[in-house]
DNA sequence: ACGCTCGCGATTATCGATTATGCGGACGCG
DNA sequence: CGCGTCCGCATAATCGATAATCGCGAGCGT
């Protein structure tokens, strides 16, 4: 509990960019600061670390991670494949129920988009996909599917996604059909280009917008330990 | 590395039968028996259930999870669509020497594989994929495939996976063969098929055995909690 | 002057003990 | 005789302190 307490609060401190990446996350002064031990911030360093939020090194400790444009931009293509191998299963084992409740999940998408309401609109979204991730029956790939958000629906929630909003609704279609046919392949196939099409247009949002508000640089960052609060 | 040691202890007598599941794990019994304190067998407790051979619950500790048969064929298709995509990003990106090292290293898995040697094999064979994979350029790809090693090299140690060894070193080779090419879908395609084989083989070996040897039946095992080491 | 080794400061990893929590059974009450 | 409450035990969660390890820089030898 106490754990939780403190990866919640650390989580916060990143995104709220109270801590940069390249920012050291030193065990004892986490803990001095928020007067708990050093045990409970250890467990939360690691949970940020299995998140990908920190990077760290036996003995080194640990270091807010660049989660930069380009990580982002590499998390569509392994998305889109791992709900592709779901939705390939899902097609085959998927029933009744739960195509409807899919159907009127793009139902409702459609409305949220066509007023705007894009916290609707991603919520929907979110169940859409996890009903066919869980309907795969792969318990390992749905682990894996829920890692994977935690690092990505953060960000995506701030980003501006709104962009084609009605149009990603559209898009859930063709993988609907594939599924309502019972198609495993024109399912998987669906769903790839389903995720990786989205991927693409933030890339390219991401290029553009790079030039013209300088978000802090490519950075290799893998390379330089980058240590800026020596103190 | 004391952590990794106990994990790795705890996971062979998961996998060898020692500890079954339904079995629980007291973390102060196991820090005894192990001579060590409580802290490391905690967090390798940890890695265990984000491995997925345990389950654990605020306050009432683990229990070893019903890894059976069925989980571990999960992970081949997984490790298929990921490799995959890796294989298809390296088919562009793999240079020269890369293209050689795999080269070198089919022809050393054969003779692995011709004089019987498992354990060299399978370090080659490691290889291959690691070399693939970080080809790929894809960070959070090498990622999860190396969380997912963990899961699945220990269990193949453990297996009779000699069974056809010199046939699993010949299917190197169409994917060494696309990726000579430079051809990504051909790659993909190549890794895909060269990943679920031996999964499919492994679920047939596993149902057979499965009907000699009793293993527990599927059992829901999350409502049972199914305490057998009361002592 | 340059490279190498050893010691120092900083930080993580581990330990042993303490506290908090939940479960099951014993006890008292209606 | 059945039911609710309290107590004690087993165990996880946390703590404070100690040991181990790393990176860096001073000191030594060449």
């Amino acid at each position: 509990m106490l754990r939780e307490e403190i990866r919640d609060r650390l989580i916060e401190d990143i995104l709220g960019g109270r801590l940069v990446p390249g920012d050291r996350l030193v065990e004892t002064r986490i803990a001095q600061s928020y007067g708990v031990s050093q045990a409970p911030v250890r467990e939360a360093l690691r949970d940020l670390e299995l998140l990908g939020f920190v990077v760290s090194a036996p003995f080194r400790g640990s270091v807010v991670r660049e989660v930069s444009t380009s990580d982002l931009v590499q998390i569509y293509p392994i998305r889109a494949v791992l709900e592709g191998l779901a939705a390939r299963d899902a097609a085959t084992r998927l029933d009744a129920a739960g195509l409807k409740k899919l159907e009127s999940l793009v139902t409702s998408m459609r409305k949220s988009a066509a007023r705007g309401d894009t916290r609707a609109a991603i919520s929907d979204d979110f169940a859409f996909h996890l009903i066919i991730v869980e309907a795969s029956g792969n318990w390992l790939l749905k682990q894996f599917w829920e890692r994977m958000r935690l690092a990505t629906t953060t960000f995506l929630t701030v980003s501006r996604s709104h962009h084609a909003l009605a149009e990603i609704a559209e898009r859930h279609a063709p993988v609907l059909e594939a599924l309502r046919r019972r198609d495993p392949d024109a399912a998987e196939r669906a769903m790839r280009r389903h995720i990786e099409e989205p991927g693409e247009w933030l890339r390219l949002a991401l290029d553009t917008e790079g030039e013209e508000r300088p978000t802090p640089p490519p950075a290799p960052a893998r390379t330089t330990p980058a240590r800026k609060s020596r103190r």
